[in-house]
DNA sequence: AGGAGCTATAGATCATGTCTATGACTAATA
DNA sequence: TATTAGTCATAGACATGATCTATAGCTCCT
């Protein structure tokens, strides 16, 4: 298929033309001058063509060569860049990390990791891509993320998921429900406040309907929305009883603007999940990254 | 010096890359699936990155794999364009040759070679420079031509010369002198009319005025011409005696218009010399070119 | 469950790229 | 003019490493 069918041949005879020595080449190439000699023999053979005039004081190329040096030259030129890119990736000099996850997350769990990262390494873009649970692992299958950040548990065969903080989820309110202070309370008690859940498909919300479920009761929630954000806000308004994840409404805990409300059940703690594609090669960027977090 | 001191490599990337498929790749580059298998590997080693993510189904690129490959996939073309060009070059389907001369040797002796060739290779562009024979031998040995055209002799060695067909020389003249018709003319005898040579530095000139020289006599041209042409032309109109080449006026001495005037001593003929360089690689196209003439 | 893809691995083989040593040549010196 | 110092070419030995065969492991599809 291949002319040559020794494409290194055109690295001497670039080399050889570029420097119009053979026994320049051969220093360049860390090569011995018949080494090369020989090389730019063999390429004229395959050719069919003389590619240079050997004179006293070295080589210089033929009208041919010349042709075939304009070709070669730019083809050179492009796998240097391509070295030299690689080079920079692989020194994180330069690339990207895709990180998809939930908005909650980002904010209140990966932000000092993200912003020691850039740090570290301003040369590497971060691209962060939120969406629930399911489409971040469906990013992740489909090579959009490198990696994916979300609630435990995750049960899938082609994930290889490993475990970060463990974080605790309960029920907030604010001074509007003050008489719930220092209470413990049942789930029907509770349920007979208004109750703000995140949006369906939530891992959260998943979690705490299921737990409500095992003991035959159904959460039904009177306000629904759409992030942490508004969670926390509503709740501190008095709209309702919001169920949070405690770590994420510590600041609102400690000056008081929310209280936490105490349950007779004790609702499971869940860790954040890293995933990452099992058996698939990690970028060097994530490889980084995921030993930062740890 | 380079990352991965093999482009080979970059190839076998190349095709991988480009099917999809190492065992595709394989079969393209007429190695087997553990080469290419092995190859990959290697690259992927020296490289410090995964490259390809594996699957059942073949292999895919990384995300660096693709920056890489953005890169070599350039690179490659380049080299295949390189080959075709190459090949092209080789059975002269483009291409160029390049002649150094006289006018009058490139109309009265190359044209017929020329229209040949032209016809039979259509892909090469011809390249016509005149001068004097000082001259195209500087172009030869600078490189700017394939080959030129002079008359003989020639002495240099680093030139090497074949000798084509032979010419003679002759001085000739017009109806004004028709009383010459039939005599044989001494040298002193002729040089009492006008004589018209070709301007200095040309070899005939020099011939004529050295074998001048040989019997005592110094041949001073009262009219002096810079192209053949003009000389047969000024001789038609009675200007004077004309030296030109015998075989360049058939045409005029057939038909009468032109006269060749008899000397008592002999003009020596002289050979067309071809001139190429010495121990220098010449190009498809000159070697085709020099078959012809022959 | 079995088959038909795919890639990875191990180990043997042998092609060929590379080396050393030397020669031939040219150009610029003494 | 002889010498020297540079060039590239050639020959033959050597060893690297590219390539092969054989085989295993895996995933997907029937």
């Amino acid at each position: 298929m291949s002319m040559t069918n020794n494409y290194e041949l055109y690295k001497v005879f670039y080399w050889a033309a570029k420097m119009g020595s053979l026994t320049q080449a051969a220093k360049t190439l860390y090569l011995t001058q018949p080494s090369v000699s020989h090389a730019i023999k063999q390429l004229e053979e395959r050719v069919g063509i003389s590619l240079f005039y050997r004179n006293a004081k070295g080589v210089s190329l033929t009208q041919e060569g010349k042709i075939l040096f304009s070709y070669i030259e730019q083809s050179q030129i492009l796998i240097t860049l391509a070295e030299e890119k690689m080079v920079a990736l692989k020194n994180l000099d330069s690339g990207d990390l895709r990180i998809g996850g939930s908005d909650s997350l980002f904010k209140h769990y990966l932000l000092p990791f993200l912003e020691d990262f850039h740090v570290q390494y301003p040369g590497i873009k971060l691209h962060l891509k939120h969406g629930t649970t399911p489409e971040v692992i469906s990013y992740l299958k489909e090579g959009r993320i490198d990696l994916g950040v979300v609630r435990m548990p995750i049960v899938d065969s082609l994930l290889e998921v490993t475990e970060s903080i463990q974080l605790q989820d309960c029920f907030v309110a604010g001074e509007r429900y003050a008489e719930l202070k220092g209470q413990v309370l049942s789930m029907e008690q509770l349920m007979e406040y208004p109750v703000i859940l995140f949006s369906r498909n939530s891992r959260v919300r998943m979690a705490i309907t299921e737990l409500f479920e095992k003991y035959g009761h159904e959460l039904k929630p009177d306000i629904e929305v759409g992030s942490v954000d508004l969670l926390i806000e509503f709740a501190r308004r008095g709209l309702g009883i919001s169920f949070v994840t405690r770590e994420f409404v510590s600041k609102e805990l400690k000056e008081g603007s929310l209280f936490e409300i105490e349950l007779d059940i004790e609702v499971p703690p869940s860790n954040v999940g890293m995933m990452i594609m099992r058996n698939m090669p990690i970028s060097t960027a994530a490889t980084k990254f995921l030993e930062m977090v740890r």
